[in-house]
DNA sequence: CTGTTAGCGCATTCAT
DNA sequence: ATGAATGCGCTAACAG
């Protein structure tokens, strides 16, 4: 069917190591030759069997990507990222769905290291440690976002003790007292530490906390909605939501919208995590960015770095360090208001925030 | 490292060639020893290597989907379908972004080969029949989205004239005569469909077709950003815009609100292919829903019947048919309005329509 | 620098 | 029903 090694070797007249050597370029051939099989392999039309290679080598030029979903927008940065990168570089992504569920984790990587993946990034469940401190054994592998904390794995996270902590100063510096929180599971890295970082800034600001304003959910629209609802019943409602659960964002803006709350005339609101229509969106959603790019790029580099330290056998190609963290940034658009300032009277159409929505793009690399 | 199939011969005393008959069931051996290997098996956590096994079967237990992006939602939902189909088949998906360029996809359609993929799944760029043709004489290809009008390939496509003809007598229905229409690239099946469509719901309401009223352009924001400018500049400006081009809803938004244009008050919108968040949207968006779910369940659905046929050998698993539908549906939310009733009162806060959107919502499977 | 030999782990043919 | 032998395509250790 497709030509193989031997093929080119016999019509080269050497025999296939040579073939094998002149095509792989390891110098160990003459000058002549090296050029000479290149030039049939090419002729010919050949292509290396990564299949045969990789049993030869236990290699098979594939590296797994294991991640929740791709419905959350950061999901599909890092997908789209590691893919280009490592596409660059003659890999091929194998792109797994876990759904945060522990079982299905589990299988999957059993099926990944089955298929001798020569890498693996994972947002791990975190009900997964021990299996994948054992195949860590086996391949290199990196966290990204979570953090198992079973493991003692590489791990690539969000500043999100910094970004929550940004977020809620930016709501404090305007003039909010009351910010309603809703965030993820606290039994996930990123739930307990969006949650701390909010807390600081309370704290810094001399405001007490005030636990009917935090609420900690699935990551599931949902909770977005039933969070809402639950600030807004109250006898003293928040001016300021601040949903650091990026999923329940759309579950917050199906109660405003529901209830008709103007956002920010009657609401300021500030989302964690971009996504591509929060900036369209009327108004502009202002959000803690976390970085989902870079975030991506970083876990690759490390991802690399330890596949080429294991190739090498350089020990472990940790380097002593074990955690990565990479910056939030807070993007203002026009869903935030001053508190302090009254609200402008409640009847013609806003004809104002839709100025700045597109200046505060980010830059993309 | 790992054990191999030699490990269990030899716990078991029998040959590898028996355990191998023993494990992948050929039934070629007696229900004894055949249990006693499957136990013996999984008493070592013997795992078959797929790599030997591949080298030996010429299969990979790989698929790949091949996609231009996943910021479209529609390849989002397909992406999750084909890997959550396969991975209950035992497959592992092999996830490819090609940016709709035709290099990358010339590019990664032979990297996907020579990985010796059991199964493709490809939305062609259009500008690779050749070589797809040739490919499928190796490997079974489904065709998703799109045609690549240079081969014959099996295509799964949404019903676009369908979906078009509906949207647009949807509008003139609300009493719309001037639609403008935003579509994508004329080279491309989709791009050519709605507009048909389009056309022959205006021919068969009488209403005459009006050129500066519709607009082509490539699959990005921009596009919309720009056709929707100059679809408002218009002396006579359309009642009602139906993006038709996936990728430029945003672009059409930007503009709206920018120049303050209520929806539907001032405009109805109507778009094409779901996102999550338009339902979520204020005024929630009314859409022509293309299916993407079940397109990615029928894509796969073919192409298990071609890969199935293969491995039995009987012919090439066609059935004689090479392209199927799969409806499309208007979703009816709050973005269009009646044009022959007058508009409400321009002044206060809209307080009406956010009850049936959620009403609508699809059902998924 | 090159050819010969030997497997990688498995499925399969040919014997028995 | 089982064992021995062969080879998938390639790389690497071992000679020359």
């Amino acid at each position: 069917m497709s030509v193989t090694l031997k093929d080119v070797a016999q019509a080269a007249r050497v025999s296939v190591s040579t073939a094998s050597r002149a095509l792989t370029g390891t110098g160990l051939t003459s000058e002549r030759t090296q050029q000479r099989l290149v030039r049939i392999a090419r002729e010919l039309g050949y292509r290396p069997n990564p299949i045969a290679r990789g049993l030869k080598t236990g290699q098979s030029r594939l590296v797994a990507l294991l991640v929740h979903n791709l419905t959350n927008a950061s999901f599909q940065v890092m997908a789209e990222v590691v893919q280009a990168r490592l596409k660059a570089l003659g890999y091929q992504m194998l792109l797994c769905i876990g759904g945060d569920d522990p079982q299905a984790e589990s299988d999957t990587l059993t099926t990944l290291v089955d298929h001798r993946i020569d890498g693996l990034i994972v947002v791990p469940t975190g009900k997964n440690g021990a299996q994948l401190e054992t195949l860590s054994k086996d391949v290199p592998i990196v966290c990204l976002v979570r953090r198992d904390d079973a493991t003692d794995l590489e791990t690539v996270l969000a500043d999100d003790p910094q970004g929550a902590y940004l977020g809620t100063r930016h709501l404090i510096e305007l003039g909010h007292k009351r910010i309603g929180l809703i965030v993820g599971r606290q039994d996930t890295t990123s739930g307990r530490e969006r949650l701390s970082g909010y807390v600081r800034a309370l704290r810094e600001a001399g405001i007490s906390r005030d636990d009917a304003l935090i609420h900690a959910g699935h990551y599931v629209p949902e909770t977005g909605a039933t969070c809402a609802r639950k600030l807004l019943d109250l006898a003293r409602p928040p001016s300021a939501i601040f949903v650091a659960n990026h999923e329940a964002t759309l579950g917050v803006l199906r109660v405003t919208a529901e209830r008709n709350i103007a956002i920010p005339d009657d609401l300021s609101l500030l989302c964690y995590e971009d996504m591509p229509w929060f900036e369209w969106h009327r108004p502009a959603i202002s959000i803690v960015d976390n970085g989902a790019r870079d975030l991506a790029n970083l876990a690759v580099d490390r991802l690399l770095h330890r596949m080429d330290a294991k190739g090498n056998s350089k020990g472990n190609g940790s380097d002593g360090v074990r955690e990565y963290r990479v910056g939030a940034r807070l993007i203002q658009r026009d869903s935030c208001r001053r508190i302090d300032v009254p609200a402008p009277a409640k009847s013609s159409k806003s004809k104002s925030s839709s100025s700045k929505s597109s200046a505060a793009k980010s830059a993309k690399v």
